[in-house]
DNA sequence: CGTTTTACTGAACGAGTGTTTAGTCTATTG
DNA sequence: CAATAGACTAAACACTCGTTCAGTAAAACG
């Protein structure tokens, strides 16, 4: 019997990207288990249902940004999303499985919302006090809808694709809605440089 | 027998109400046929199969959008998406309809991107040349991302209602995100009052 | 009228699902 | 070395799915 830890690393790693390309709904643990080289019942074994697979994928991938709020403020998620893409296909891999979460519903894209959200709203208070961009009536709502938008074209990835003729991780592609998006939020007071956080977060 | 196209209808028309609240894929020939009271086989027998069914049901809600593109754009898609919400109940289904098609991905969801992208880059067109808005660097990109934008908040409209404390369609959340969403897209020039389609635009 | 058509149903089929069970094999332990 | 524990599997179970089939009943047609 090989070591039990490494197992059940590999097959959480392997179900990551079956989830990733298909969608929790879409995958069957059989699926997740031909990929692996496995029997479907070793997942049964190891996990104890497909529920508790799909939390376990969710906690490895995107745990740190589900648990409190205010210490990880550090490491902001937007920015993580932005970044994946970078580093090869892994985080192409990342973003996709992100969006699964997203569209899976539940409590998980609740919280992953909510960190947005926060992120976005500590970045419009910082901005707007050091004068760097006019005053905002209802910060919470604008932050809530730069979360919002910034998930957006992940979200609907797959017909944007095809618009634009390349996946929104190509760089070129990538720089195109950053550019873009940075225009139509011209929060920016004129003649001032735009910060770097900003970029990102209306581009992903 | 009944009328075959009165039963038709009313088949159809259940099973648009069924789809809009559980999903394409979350939804059993034989939950459409309890709630609309017949048998499942009669739903294979008056459209061959789930997938033909499917597709009748989205030619009845969106299929006026999704045909030729040019003829139709007295009747923009931006704008029933934010009148449907006001005509009571019915409306709030079509949106959610809406929102499930987006979700199922495939052609339908493509021509709708489409349709949005094109009614957004002819309004900024327009907006530009009017000398209303300042010039905008790449007019396609912006359009697309104010399509895509504009249908953000309906397709995480489950998180962002949590987030809120009231659905999207409620008036008073409805215009809090119209006015939030015009003070991000600052694009009008400063003394000039925005048109109503800008406002319907960045809202939805 | 009788015949044909067709809306409609209950039952079954085959495929796929998550999960359970009984059992094999092997590394570790006492 | 013998016993135990646990990784692992093939097979089956109970269930749901879309779809098929044989048959019923009633409307339409000649």
């Amino acid at each position: 019997m090989r070591s039990a830890i490494d197992s059940r690393e590999h097959l959480i790693e392997v179900a990551t990207k079956v989830f990733a390309r298909e969608g929790f709904a879409g995958t069957s643990l059989r699926m997740i288990a031909v990929e692996a080289g496995v029997s479907a019942a070793l997942l049964v074994h190891h996990f104890g249902s497909k529920q508790r697979l799909i939390e376990e994928t969710i906690e490895t991938t995107l745990g740190e940004w589900m648990r409190d709020k205010d210490h990880l403020a550090e490491l902001p998620l937007s920015e993580a999303l932005s970044q994946w893409p970078q580093t090869a296909q892994d985080g192409q891999q990342k973003l996709a499985f992100f969006k699964q979460v997203m569209l899976s519903g539940g409590k998980p894209a609740q919280l992953l919302l909510e960190r947005m959200h926060f992120e976005a709203r500590e970045r419009l208070t910082a901005m707007t006090k050091s004068g760097v961009m006019r005053d905002i009536a209802d910060i919470d709502t604008a932050a809530l809808l730069l979360a919002v938008y910034g998930m957006a074209p992940l979200i609907l990835s797959e017909p944007v694709k095809k618009i634009l003729g390349g996946d929104i991780t190509d760089p070129e592609i990538s720089e195109k809605l950053a550019r873009s998006s940075l225009e139509l939020f011209a929060l920016i007071r004129e003649g001032q440089t735009p910060p770097q956080t900003k970029e990102r977060a209306g581009e992903k």
